[in-house]
DNA sequence: CGGCTTATTGACGTTGCTCAAACATGGTGG
DNA sequence: CCACCATGTTTGAGCAACGTCAATAAGCCG
C-alpha cells in the first residue's frame, strides 16, 4: 500500500489503519475541524482548497490514489481538503503514526520525499496561475489530470508518465474554474475551443477524450496558440 | 545558527560548513549545474525562479535569513536559486550533509518542517496568484516582505509577526513583477496608488516606508479596496 | 416526463497588458 | 563636485483577454 516504506514499517502500519468510505462533497480536513487522521488515498480524489472571507476559493493541491492527505507535524495548515469524488481511504490516527514514524526513519523520509514532491507540484502551479494563458492554463489541467487519473495504486509502474487518453473529470467546472483561477465560463470557452480545434472531444459533462495528446501538451506548454 | 537542531548535531555541522559571499545576481542553483551544495542563508534574499523557454518567469519563491536553499534527496528541481542582493551563504556539501542527516533524525525533522513551512507558503502564494487582484497583489508582497526581511539569523524571536516599518526592497521591480504574474508597468501603477491613498511612500527605488500598516495588511487581504 | 442543478453561450464591461515616450536614479569619469 | 550616461522606473493611451451579467440549453434524478 505505502510502497516505498519497508517491509517491517508496513507490517506495522497496517494493524492502526482502518478503511473508510467518503461520499463527494465531504470535507476531510478543515481549519477547524480536522479529523486528526492522516490518510492514503485507496481511490478517488481530494482537493486542497484555500479560502478568504468574501467567498474566493483557490484549489491549490488534487491528491489521487496513493496520495497521502494531511501532514504529520503540520501546524494549522487553513486549508480545507475535500472529496471531489467518491472516496477510499486507508486512515491513521494522528498520534499512533507519529509515533511510528519515530521508529522508522524510512517511513520519515518517505514523508519527507512527498513534502518536496508537493512542493515541487506547487512550484508547477505557481507558473501556470501565475503566467499562462487560460487556454494554456485549461490544457495544462487536462493533461495533468490525464496523467495522474489512472495510474493505480500499485506506484509508479506502468502508466506512469503516459497519459490516459479517455477519462472521466474528477471536477466541475466549477472546481476547474477554482483550480485554474479562472471563471466558469472562461474554463467553457476555452474547452469548446479546444474541442474545435480537435484536440478533444467531451461526452456528457465529466467525460474526455483526448483526440490529439501531442498538440494538448503542447498547447499546455505555450509553445503554440 | 541551525536553531532549531539539537546541539550536537550542530556540533558535527560546523565543520563541514564552509561560508560563502555571492554577489547580486548570481546564480546559486539551476536545473543544469547545480552547486551541489546545500546552503543556510545566513543574509540577503535568495529568490526561486521558474522559466519557459520563451521567457516568462515566475518567482516562486524568497528565502530570507535563516532559510535553506537546496533540498537534500530532491530529484531534480527545474528551479533557479538567484541573489536578488549581495548575499552571505553558509554551505554544506550535498554528501556531507545527507550523511549526517541519516545519523541524526532531528536534523532529518527539522528540514521535513522546513518543506512543510515551504509549502504552506507556496498555497499561500498560489491563492495570490490565482484570485487576488493587483492591487491585493502589491500590498500582500510589501506586507510579506516588511514581516520577514529584519528577522535576524536568531531564530523566531522578538521581531516575529510584527513588520518592519521601513525597509529595502530586496527585488527590483522586474522581480517584483515576476513574484506576482504581474507586469512591471501594473506593479508600479499600483505602488503609485497606494502612495496616493497615504498607505505607504517611497524613497529612491527600493526604500519603502509603510505609513498604515493595518491598512496595507486590510488591502492585501482583500477586505478593502 | 418534470423539475433542478450545472454548463453553455452571448453581449458587454473592466482589469491589467502592450507599446511608446518621458523621467529618475545612481554610478562613472572628467 | 558636477555633468553625463546607462539602466531601471514611471506615466500615458489604446487594446485584448478575461470577467460579469443574463438568458438558454443540456444533464441528471426521481
Amino acid at each position: 500500500m505505502c510502497s516505498e516504506v519497508s517491509e517491517t514499517a508496513a507490517r506495522e502500519l497496517a494493524p492502526i489503519a482502518h478503511h473508510r468510505r467518503i461520499p463527494v462533497g465531504q470535507v476531510i480536513h478543515s481549519e477547524h475541524q480536522g479529523l486528526g487522521s492522516l490518510a492514503i488515498i485507496v481511490s478517488g480524489v481530494v482537493k486542497l482548497v484555500k479560502a478568504q472571507r468574501d467567498g474566493r476559493l483557490q484549489i491549490v493541491g488534487l491528491q489521487y490514489a496513493a496520495d497521502f492527505v494531511g501532514h504529520p507535524y503540520a501546524a494549522k495548515s487553513s486549508l480545507i481538503a475535500e472529496a471531489t469524488t467518491h472516496l477510499e481511504l486507508c486512515c491513521f490516527s494522528r498520534s499512533a503514526f507519529e509515533t511510528l514514524m519515530r521508529n522508522h526513519p524510512t517511513l520519515e523520509q518517505a514523508l519527507y520525499r512527498r513534502a518536496l514532491n508537493d512542493l515541487e507540484t506547487a512550484r508547477e502551479w505557481m507558473f501556470l496561475l501565475g503566467r499562462k494563458t487560460a487556454r494554456e492554463k485549461v490544457a495544462s489541467l487536462l493533461v495533468s489530470i490525464a496523467t495522474r487519473i489512472n495510474r493505480p495504486l500499485g506506484g509508479v509502474g506502468a502508466t506512469a508518465g503516459k497519459m490516459a487518453l479517455q477519462f472521466d473529470l474528477p471536477l466541475s467546472r466549477n472546481e476547474i474554474a477554482d483550480a485554474l483561477g479562472l471563471t466558469i465560463e472562461t474554463v467553457s470557452r476555452e474547452m469548446r475551443s479546444l474541442k474545435l480545434a480537435g484536440v478533444v472531444s467531451t461526452a456528457g459533462r465529466r467525460s474526455v477524450t483526448v483526440l490529439n495528446p501531442d498538440l494538448l501538451r503542447t498547447i499546455a506548454e505555450g509553445d503554440l496558440d
